[in-house]
This record gives structure tokens, sequence and C-alpha cells, in this order.
RNA sequence: GGGGUGGUAGUUCAGCUGGUUAGAACGCCGGCCUGUCACGCCGGAGGUCGCGGGUUCGAGCCCCGUCCACCCCGCCA
């Protein structure tokens, strides 16, 4: 069986060639006399002919054709006759007349109409996977992840990076996500966990001089799932040592240009531009801001002061903030519309929502608790036009940022504010460590392996540890202590982020007792890490980017379900495979393992 | 763990205030058709209304529970 070229590939010039093709029977469209089908294969598509002036045999087979039938063809090209052509086909020029068919396999009728597929239920296209990926669309997206992933590896090939495989079957470590466990038969009791990341790994292959590590590589974590969240994902991973903050962006700018450049032919500005983490609180709310449209937070602490909205007042007496954003053209929204509203920002911590529309004047059951002057500072402000809307929420700082970043990018959808374009950014600054309120202790903001910036090594160092306890007295001190952290955001995704590690063994020691790690856990968890600090470890830093969310945004998808060729359900389950099962209780006796009946 | 949306023919959906035999389109099966490209025309088959319980003379519709998919919060970098 000889397949000449793809069905998507035959043009006009292959005119009165014999030639012979195989693929899937898309759509048949059977005239009785004449048989028309449209080959598909990933190539694209072509209609190839089955008249009985060319073979009897064949045009009578082709009767029996049904959709997704596999089968081979050959015969003639030639040009469709004048007003046939179809200019909605690349091929569409062409035909292929058949002289012989050859039934390769049939198809039993589909659970879903190929055509529609992408309006099927999730749970059949799951199901039936292989359905789904013969699409062209999904082609398209697993074709663009192997192109994408072909030159990131040549990019940091060309740059001195090796790709290097790191373990699978790792150990679990505390901090982080929750790890998937892989029980050791040999070692009756104990646990692999799969990677969360190659962290540990690659800073030790720094240590171990390296210089310079990149890998393509799956990571695992036994979290809850969301539209951009598997339990398994693919990290763009690397690290290199004697290198500072600056070379490690400058190196993922150009990969990032390469990439959009030679993949979707978009051409990316660089440098990047970039926001302090506290700059992109204040202006956007939260870490990750998208910057394909405006409507910022405004700061109100001023002007609340200059009225008598008892609300404002007191959040700002217990050294909470009131912020605003312009709800564009909004004036409109009826009472029960701004009561949704209100309902949404409760939903997000918040204890209410302020508005003033700005309509013939300022309309507002609050706007009497603000003299005219103030009120219209405060439009001033936020740049309302006529017809905008006022919305205000004053309570602590966390809450105010997470309620009005959440309304800034409702409006931004609901308005149609979102302007199709590739929109980067880095945050940097982060601080080292944030409060846990629940632990009631310190957290890493990145990792615990992430060093300080250079001007607060010396503070943190000094800092006494005992002065940070729950009564929180001291607790700003910490902080304040910067990170060497960078985020890569890209239209309001993080699709990466790195940091320069600590490479001198006093200074883990302290982020370890900072994060209130004992000497001995730490040793227990991390000891390989802090045993290969004792031996000469190079200043290093890196960076870990989420491939598969980098390609969602590239193809334009809205979840990395389209974007990865097997992915699992919000329960993590594989509808195609029925992972996870249970297993032969003789698989478990091996493994020392007795399952326990939780509610029954 | 919590909030929301959905689940009716193979598929996508409609189904009124609880009331006769649960419908449409596509697909499927049979027949006709030599220029279609979502081909067309004629005919036919196809239903555990997700599952379990309850209320009622009567439930696709109301109530309780449960399962599945998706979106979100918590969780996760």
């Amino acid at each position: 069986m000889v397949r000449d070229r793809g069905c998507g590939e035959i043009r006009e010039s292959d005119t009165g060639a014999g030639i012979s093709l195989a693929g899937w029977v898309f759509r048949r469209r059977d005239h009785g006399g004449l048989i028309f089908v449209d080959l598909r294969d990933r190539s694209g598509l072509v209609q190839v002919v089955f008249s009985p002036e060319v073979s009897e045999e064949a045009h009578e087979r082709a009767h029996d054709l049904r959709a997704e039938f596999v089968i081979h063809v050959s015969g003639e090209v030639r040009r469709r006759p004048e007003g046939t052509e179809n200019p909605g086909l690349p091929t569409g020029m062409v035909e292929l007349y058949v002289r012989t068919l050859t039934l390769l396999n049939e198809s039993a009728p589909l659970p879903f109409p190929m055509e529609e597929a992408a309006e099927a239920s999730e749970f059949l296209r799951l199901k039936y996977r292989y359905l789904d990926l013969r699409r062209p669309e999904l082609q398209h997206n697993l074709i663009t992840r192997h192109k994408a992933a072909k030159v990131i590896r040549d990019y940091f090939d060309e740059h001195g990076f090796i790709d290097i495989e790191t373990p699978m079957l790792t150990k679990s470590t505390p901090e982080g996500a929750r790890d998937y466990l892989v029980p050791s038969r040999v070692n009756p009791g104990q646990f692999y966990a799969l990677p969360q990341s190659p962290q540990l790994f690659k800073q030790i292959l720094m240590v171990a001089g390296l210089e310079r590590y990149f890998q393509i590589v799956r990571c695992f974590r036994d979290e809850d799932l969301r539209a951009d969240r598997q339990p398994e994902f693919t990290q763009v991973d690397l690290e290199m040592s004697f290198a500072d903050r600056e070379e490690i962006m400058a190196l993922t700018e150009g990969m990032m240009q390469r990439l959009f450049r030679d993949v979707l032919g978009v051409d990316i500005e660089i440098p990047i531009p970039r926001l302090s983490y506290k700059e992109s609180m204040e202006r956007f709310g939260n870490d990750k801001p998208d910057l394909r449209f405006g409507l910022e937070l405004k700061e109100m602490a001023d002007l609340a002061r200059g009225g008598s909205f008892k609300v404002f007042l007191d959040a700002l007496e217990s050294g909470g903030r009131v912020k605003a954003i312009n709800g564009k053209g909004m004036a409109g929204l009826s009472r029960k519309e701004l009561d949704v509203l209100t309902e949404e920002a409760k939903a997000f911590g918040a204890k209410g929502l302020a508005w003033i529309k700005v309509k013939n004047g300022f309309e507002s059951p609050i706007a009497k608790f603000f003299p005219e002057g103030v009120l219209r500072q405060m439009a001033e402000r936020l740049g309302t036009d006529e017809e905008d809307l006022m919305l205000f929420v004053a309570d602590r700082e966390m809450v105010v940022h997470d309620v009005l970043s959440r309304l800034r990018l409702e409006f931004g959808t609901r308005l149609d504010l979102i302007k199709p374009e590739f929109r980067f950014l880095w945050v940097v600054d982060f601080p080292l460590v944030e409060w846990d309120e629940e632990e009631s202790r310190f957290q890493a903001m990145h990792h615990p392996f992430t060093s300080p910036a250079d001007g607060d090594l010396e503070k943190l160092l000094a800092l006494d540890l005992s002065s940070a306890g729950p009564s929180g007295a001291h607790r700003s001190l910490f902080t304040d202590v910067k990170a060497k952290a960078y985020d890569i955001v890209l239209n309001g995704h993080e699709i990466g982020g790195g940091s320069i590690r600590i490479h001198r063994r006093d200074v883990q020691k302290k982020m370890f007792e900072l994060l209130g790690i004992s000497e001995e856990d730490a040793k227990l968890k991390f000891g390989f890490l802090l045993d290969a600090l004792e031996f000469g470890a190079p200043p290093h830093g890196g960076i870990a980017l989420g491939l598969d969310r980098l390609l969602m945004l590239m193809v334009g998808a809205s979840s990395i379900r389209d974007v990865i060729a097997f992915p699992k359900t919000q329960k993590a389950v594989c509808l195609m495979s029925g992972a996870p099962s249970a297993v032969e209780p003789k698989q478990l006796r091996e493994l020392f393992i007795r399952t326990l009946d939780i509610g029954g």
C-alpha cells in the first residue's frame, strides 16, 4: 500500500497525475450515480469521486462507505469541471477520480459527530479522546506544541544548556503542594514521591558543575484541578550557574521572542516590561495582571477622609484601605444588577460594595456623605465619563485588592475590553516570605531556596527570629525582605517563575529558621541539598515555565486540556483509560498496603 | 470541603402551572438520485427522562439524597 502524499496537499499542478491516497472518510455525498467522498488525513481534505465511468466496481462498493471508514484510493487527479470548484478548500480546484478502492477498516457509528465535536460534551470528548484528537483543531494544537518544544530545545542548546533527565521516583518534601506517592516494594512502608518540580536536583546539578541545565519535564501535584491546572503538567525547567537575575530574565525573553516568532510568526517586544510586586498589587490588585486593558485600581483613602461615610472611615481607622475602579459605561445598571455585583464582591470576601453612578451629576446612596468637590475628585482620579460607574471597596488591604482585581477582570470580559494580543510582563521584587494566618508561621512566597535581595541579606541575617511571633508586632520587618524572585505573566496567567537561589549554607539555615523548619527536619527533608551547599556550590538561579499554559495562550484555547493529548477530568480521572482504578489484592500485599474504608 | 451550571433518543437540544401516546434536528437503517461539498427526496427504527428514595390520583417537571462533567472558591506557584 503506497500513499503518495497527504490529502490536503493535492493542487491544480497535480492535474493528470496518478495518485494514491489513504485516510478517513470525513463526509460522503452519495448521488446514486456519482459518489463524492471528502477524504481526510493529517494534512487536510480532498474530494474524491467515484464514478461508474471510471470504475464500476469502486463506485458500487463506495455506496457502503460511512463516516470514519479508513480507505485507500488510487486514481487520477482532475481539475474540477467549471463552476464546481470549492474555493473554501486548499484542494478545491481538483478532485481525485478513483480507479481502485481498498477498504482498510470500518468504523462503528460515532458517539458524537466529528464535525460538531467541539460542541459535544467534555465527557464524551475525553472518553473517546482518539476521536476528538482526529479533529484538525486539536491536531493543530499538538503540532504547535511539538514545534514549540523543538524551538525551545534548539534555543537552549544554542545557549550552552544541557538537557539532563532528573528522577521521577524521588523524595517527598514537606513544602509546597501535596505529593503523588509511589510505594516501594523493596522498602516496605516507604514511598517515593513524583516530582512537583526538579527543583532540588537542578540545584544539585549546578553544584555538580554542569553550569547550564534545562529540561522539558513532567511534574505532578496532587491538588484540585482548574481549567489551567492538571495533576500532571509540563515545565520548561532551567538552571544556570554564575548568573544574576538580569541574565536569566534576558535569556527567558530571548526564548519567548524566538518561540513566538518561529511558531506563530508574532513579534514580541523585548525587554518585557516589569512591575514590582507592590506596584502590581496597587494598580491591579494581584501579582499576575492582565495588561490587555485598563480599569486600574485607584487609591481613595485621602478622598474618603474628605467625607463622612462611616464604612470608609472605619476601614481606614482599623488600618484598612479604600480603593475604587471605574466600571466603564455601567451607570445603566439597575439596582438589582448592582445587588448581584455586591453579592459577588461578598463571595470574594468583601463586606459590601459601594457605588456611585456618574450620571446627571452623581447618583448614589452614599453621595450625600461627600461634598460635591470630593465626588468630582474621585471621578477625576478614576477618569470617568458620563455614564460610568465608580465602585469602591473598603476593607483590609488583602480583601480590597482581591475583590477589586476580580471585579476588574470581570468587567474587562463583560465590557469586551480585552484585545486579542500577547501582553507579557515580569513581576519582580516579591517579598521573601508571607505570613500564613492558618499555620501561624512564615511561608516562602516562591520556595525556601530563594535568595533574599542583596540589600536585604544582611538585614535578614541580623533579624532576631524570636520577635516574629503570632502577635505580629515585628512581622513587617520580615515581610519587607525582598526576594530575588521573578514571575513571568502573559495575559493575566502566570506562565513561569524563578529565582536566584541561596548558595550559602548559613543563609539557607537562616531561611529554614525563618520558616520554622527545625534543623533536624531540614536535614531529614533536604539534607542532600544542604550537604551539597557545603561543597563549593556556585551562585546559581533559574526559572520554570508552564508549557501547557503557554501553549494554551498561544493557540487561543480556554483550557490546558486542549493542548494535552490525554488530559484528566476535574476529579483527576482519565475517562479514556479509566485511571485511577482499584488494583488486585495481590499487588497491594506485595506493597504491604492495606486500604481503609472511609465513611463507607 | 464549599458555591454555581448542566445531565431527556447515538448526538445537540425543546418539553408550559404536575395531567392524554415525551418531541425536533442531525446521525443510524431501507429505498431513490450523475456535480455535490452541511447534497437532496421518500420511508423506518430508536427513550431506565443520570441513579435511588419520597410527595401526589398522577412526576421528565416538586422534595430529599447520590453520581458524573464543566466553571469558580478553598487548595495549588
